[in-house]
DNA sequence: CTTGAAATTGACGTTAACGTAAACGTCAAC
DNA sequence: GTTGACGTTTACGTTAACGTCAATTTCAAG
């Protein structure tokens, strides 16, 4: 009987039994990063995977919490923004005080957002005009702008 | 008579000649920034000021380039992206093959920046949504999610 | 039983984007 | 004529976010 598996293996078998379990390796393939930056994300604290012995183990959860660090990466904050981030989603709600903490740094954090995405549509505009006028200026040499 | 000023010196006088010119000081005050971090643009090929003598002096398009750098890196771009982003705007534009190149790379970096709104998009409707269920649970406990 | 794939923990190296300090020049004001 | 504000260059230091080894373990297969 098979009491112990590699998390390949682990997440082979049991197609039936749904808590689908991922390994590093696996991880690291799906979001096209190494193992060694997910090793330190752990260490920074952004996710806490289960371990089998030393070996780490993956859950869905754990999964998208990754994919979700990810995003933040990809809109410009540092892993330390990114924890406090994600500790918003976690921290105690039981208080009157606590609640009113989270909305104000929740509110605070939309702000930051939104200030974020005029610079975006900003950028997005002028480099449409760019393409505007470039395709404008092929049109009137001739040439198809969307030729080859 | 005056044959030399300082930039701070210049940039008092001649109101009515307006061709205004900035010191390094002035525009890292205006910008939050150092005078070290304008420097270091400029060695890396971001900004190109006159120089009168030793001393550096910023145009008003050499202001304008600084704030776009800036919306750049605000942004998340690495200073090397945006130096080929500001080489977009002056490349030759003679050729129809330059056009073409141009067009073919504005139309990437837009790709690129559709990706990220829509990221961010859905980020902050995330943190929207933060915010309504914990103004709808303080309203549920009688407490004003306005109110401090 | 050895080989190979995949995991682990150190520990040192690297790059980008500046910070910081030293040593100096220039001018206006006191 | 020295002080102080502002400018300069040169050069080494620093932080974040990993990369890159090296040495080792663990299991599955041949």
């Amino acid at each position: 009987m098979v009491l112990l598996m590699t998390a390949a293996a682990a997440s082979q078998a049991a197609t039936h039994d749904l808590p689908r379990i991922y390994s590093i390796a696996e991880l690291a393939r799906e979001f096209g990063i190494t193992v060694r930056t997910i090793r330190f994300y752990e260490d920074e604290g952004l996710i806490k995977p289960r371990r089998q012995g030393l070996t780490r183990l993956y859950t869905a959860g754990d999964r998208t919490r990754l994919s979700w660090i990810l995003r933040g990466k990809r809109l410009g904050f540092s892993l330390s923004e990114i924890r406090e981030l994600l500790d918003l989603y976690q921290v105690d709600r039981t208080g009157v005080q606590q609640l009113r903490e989270l909305l104000r740094r929740s509110r605070v954090h939309i702000e930051d957002l939104e200030r974020r995405r005029a610079d975006l549509d900003q950028h997005i505009a002028e480099f449409k005009d760019v393409e505007a006028q470039v395709s404008q200026e092929l049109r009137g040499r001739g040439a198809d702008p969307n030729g080859d």
